[in-house]
DNA sequence: GAGTGGTCTAGACCACTCC
DNA sequence: GAGTGGTCTAGACCACTCT
């Protein structure tokens, strides 16, 4: 063994092989990593582990492993938040995309809601709140679940409670109900995923990988918090950047 | 094997006993985890991998695993960048974490500056930069590594250029010589650690941990960028909140 | 020197996909 | 049914830490 472990070794090489475009499309199976490399498969699994915590591969079960060509999107706040935005009829995810961006698994609902949500929204914990739960895909990639929470008072009954909200998304609606959204906080961790999120966000294995969890609360002009919207990301997918002043 | 690998089933008993407090400090051996949940020592340290990737234990080679009692840091955007911090003698980085931080390894030199650091600063691609390199610990774990780079007509031969930038740091020094950063923009990214980070902020190993990658670039009122600070955090560490208006 | 985490082999079985 | 990724065993060796 020299000072760098094989598998480290082995990843390296793929790597270079991917960056060059010497391998596209799809690599070799395990087996012949194996024999080609003179280690065991498993040695070769923990190569390609390597490179999928990179987001450079997926993975799939019974068929193989996959070179991930995607650029990385850059989400930018705050102006995916702002007014132009909307005005033109996009919803606030559109910004950052544009036409590669789907939205699917769209489920409305009455739920009561976490102390967390209840809280930040000033309701009752255990009291029901509006729930849109929905999931994107980018090039039909699934980069993102997403969760927003809203108070029945302003929301129920309203476009929003629809499957689609409509031109501009909830945040129009919101606006045309007289709370327009004009204040945020996201508050974001990165965390390994549960089991369901490695599934919905494809993500191979729960081993190596690792989501971002971001919350945000938006509130209006006068300080009330009309939505919190709970996203969950694949951290490989995306590039963050805020924008803010002193 | 049940629907669940083997190895997510022992994870999952690890962390319980950890969150009910059964296991703190230190965890039995792989070599008495495999035994007792009878299993090879491989898939106990699979188990442990998860733990890792979580953030819940690290683990030291030739030494043992350890329960990671830590709370995460909250680093507030934009708040912690404001004149008030500066005013009382604090440093950004104080706002977040108060004296369980420590700072090491500070290393200031004159290097050339990468392609992107030069259009930033609006230099020439390959000439000197002012450099302060520097790594945070907090309650003795590293957490941080962070490389700020700044043009030499401005802090060249000033007190940024020495290891102690004196009270309020390098952004009070910027501010008393008429380049006071007003405008901030973060660029955030997750990835796989690089052999020198897993080091430096104690990963264990690059399988199974990442990194968040956030490069800021500060701006004076006029629209000059006079600093670009390339951070490196440990995931599992932080917790990062943007304040933003639409 | 004893004990520990980290890597690796050779071989096995399973679940899944694709033809 | 053949091939693929994913999990697991039993045993080995190494680098490292702690005494």
């Amino acid at each position: 063994m020299a000072s760098e472990p094989t598998y480290q070794r082995v990843a390296a090489e793929l790597r270079a092989a991917i960056a060059s475009g010497d391998l596209d499309e799809r690599l070799p199976s395990l087996a012949v990593l194996a024999q080609r490399y003179g280690v065991t498969s498993d040695i070769a699994r923990s190569a390609v582990d390597v490179l999928r915590a990179e987001g450079l591969v997926t993975t799939r079960r019974g068929s193989g492993v996959y070179v991930r060509r995607f650029e990385r999107i850059t989400r930018r706040s705050p102006e995916r938040l702002g007014r132009q935005y909307r005005a033109s009829g996009r919803a606030v995810q559109d910004s950052d995309t544009g036409p590669r961006l789907r939205v699917v698994d769209i489920v409305v609902s009455e739920q009561p809601a976490s102390s967390e949500v209840a809280e930040a929204l000033g309701v009752e914990a255990g009291q029901s709140v509006l729930t849109r739960s929905r999931r994107f895909l980018v090039d039909n990639r699934p980069v993102q679940l997403a969760t927003s929470f809203l108070p029945l008072d302003i929301a129920g009954g309203t476009r929003i409670a629809y499957t689609d909200a409509g031109p501009g998304g909830t945040y129009a609606r919101l606006a045309e109900l007289g709370h327009e959204p004009v204040r945020f906080t996201e508050r974001l961790t990165a965390r390994a995923p549960n089991p369901d999120e490695v599934e919905r966000l494809d993500l191979g294995s729960s081993i190596g990988s690792l989501v971002l969890d971001i919350v945000r609360f938006a509130s209006t002009e006068v300080g009330r918090c009309v939505e919190v919207n709970q996203m969950t990301l694949d951290a490989t997918a995306y590039i963050l950047e805020y924008d803010f002043m002193a």
